[in-house]
DNA sequence: CTGAAAGCGCTTACAG
DNA sequence: CTGAAAGCGCTTACAG
């Protein structure tokens, strides 16, 4: 008895939640218990304001009575709307992409939306293949650092409303860091600390992002008077920053700026196994300031831009797109920042070559 | 003219791809193109075998040359079955979720389901509200660590198709670690170095991983005639971490487990900045094998499985239950290991009252 | 094996 | 402001 009472108190929030049953209320069933006519009810759960405001507020009062949910696809059939956006990513290392699908799946939901999120394997026909599979069920897509070209690229957008994020491409809107910025800010910090020679690992295939970061080294170097010097890896991992470290130490560069931090951090370790103490003898610029670059001793220098700003203007840019079909392509840019910490340093013992080349 | 045919030649597979127009193809073209009823190509596309093998051909053929893609809603409607599934997360803090959620999607997609994300409010009220919002546009939902009581859980699983990971409830479908071999096998390991008193840093809140593995810890403790020591964190971060440096210390413990990785990183870093040596002073063992745990100096022992097998696992128990309704409830187990790295040492320098104590 | 028909739950001109 | 009707694209008994 008493037992029978408690497990009565244990959940009163679901005893009494509206419609606890598995059946469906549909507008038929409101419109029925409302005695009004079922477009009624669309209207006035729908477009406010077409409908007399006493029906209005009885319909709505039996609905959440009733406990209504609107079936989505019902409604995307006539509509065409399906209030889903599909984020495609290809193979997303760097775990502070959490942050990106984190922000863009709240950002979603409070503009109403749900976030499908589809993995795609990394190459171009593939991509595109997951796209064709995906597009029908979507309103629109944002894309991870696509691998197709520019001009399918384009050709996609034609097709459905999308947003690229961490690529830029003339025609097609997109969230992308400021990467000049960045770049050379942490160029000029290596030059104030007296490096003169620069390494830059860049990601093994060419991505926007890695690309676009060579370049401004490159440009930020030349600048400067400094001397550039690419360096590419297999992997823009972890693993693939220890296996670049032979080829940095050979290089002859005194600091080294790599285009996402696991790299960097990969790197790092690589150096130290080899007892080349970072930053005495190797600064190191990360890239991204992913997750773990503070565990790391010493910690990483590394550009930062706000990852979850990333995902929540991709999505506001193509919300935006949706609402207001026509709108002009237009590139979102981050504000980026160097964190300075502890794996850069002077560079205090320059070479002898150096000196002997200063005297030629 | 040279430039034409290079742009002609750029894309072949887009020029070619069938449709490349935005207009629908639906059932109804492909029926009038062969020459037969829509419902025949339904069936010819859907249920395969129900069909002359001559029609069947046909009609595949057309839909590949008109580049049919059926409407996922336009099923929907009259089957009830979107082939959509829902994970739904609370705040996660730990970046090898990003595992969960891959392994999650690649296995709902190879299953022919797409992948719904949904993040929730941690809070039971906001956490029944958003199933309750989401579960209309779903097959069915993977609920992470959810904070509901079990009752509300029990009842939420009569109402739709649902599978629970990292929490194990009577009733529920679930997949688990197996946490009392991975807690077992690291305070045998501790011991066996030479600890005799181990504090346990638990989560915030008491989810069932923090419960469980402290429960786990008493045992095992108790087992080997060990002391443990309870010590909660205010959050179950690095900071988290942080904070309970205080109290790890002052608990007397030479070892401490935590409940999860950022725990342990926070509390590493903490104590290396009061100098207190890990793991000479202090070893330390975590819970997860977070990213990250590596980047330390010295790097992390923790107790692991495999994150991405629970994603996998998480999506299969859910199809499996779809496909055949009426399944009995079902807890997966994934094995845990313990990784030894650098952050656990001997108990060497045992302080002086431990030996008035033994002398008591 | 195939066609004609009804229906899934909603929306939206079109009348009134 | 509201109702009756048609239609979104598909599936599935039901006949034949």
């Amino acid at each position: 008895m008493s037992a029978e009472e408690e497990s009565a108190s244990l959940a009163p929030q679901i005893q009494n939640s509206p419609n606890t049953a598995t059946s469906k209320v549909t507008i038929y069933d409101i419109a029925h218990a409302a005695g009004v006519n079922a477009s009624t009810v669309s209207r006035a759960l729908g477009k406010k304001g077409r409908t007399a405001p006493r029906t209005q507020k009885l319909i709505e009062d039996i609905a959440t009575e009733l406990g209504y949910r609107v079936n989505p696809f019902a409604r995307a059939l006539p509509t065409g709307r399906t209030y889903l956006l599909g984020l495609i990513v290809g193979n997303v290392v760097d775990p502070s992409f959490l942050d990106v699908i984190r922000c863009a799946e709240s950002t979603a939901t409070a503009h109403g939306y749900n976030l499908i999120l589809v993995g795609t394997p990394e190459a171009p026909e593939k991509e595109i293949a997951t796209i064709q599979r995906i597009k029908g069920g979507v309103d629109g897509l944002i894309l991870a650092d696509p691998l197709m070209c520019d001009d399918q690229l384009r050709e996609m957008s034609r097709d459905t409303p999308l947003v690229v994020i961490d690529r830029q491409t003339e025609g097609i809107p997109c969230v992308v860091p400021d990467v000049k910025k960045g770049v050379r800010e942490a160029i000029r910090g290596l030059r104030e600390n007296g490096h003169r020679k620069v390494a830059f690992v860049s990601g093994a295939r060419d991505s926007w992002m890695s690309t676009r970061i060579g370049a401004e080294v490159q440009d930020a170097c030349e600048w400067s008077g400094m001397e550039a010097i690419g360096i590419p890896s297999r992997e823009p991992t972890v693993e693939g920053g220890r296996l670049t470290a032979r080829n940095v130490v050979a290089s002859g560069a005194t600091a080294v700026l790599t285009c996402n931090d696991l790299l960097a951090i990969g790197l790092m370790q690589e150096l130290q196994a080899a007892s080349i103490t970072v930053p005495d003898r190797m600064s190191i610029v990360g890239f991204g300031d992913a997750v773990g670059s503070v565990y790391t001793t010493p910690q990483l220098t590394t550009v930062r831009w706000n990852r979850g700003q990333t995902g929540t203007n991709a999505i506001n840019l193509l919300v935006e797109i949706l609402d207001a079909s026509g709108t002009p392509a237009r590139a979102v840019h981050l504000d980026t920042e160097v964190v300075i910490r502890g794996s850069i340093g002077r560079q205090n013992n320059a070479p002898s070559w150096l000196e002997v080349e200063a005297h030629d």
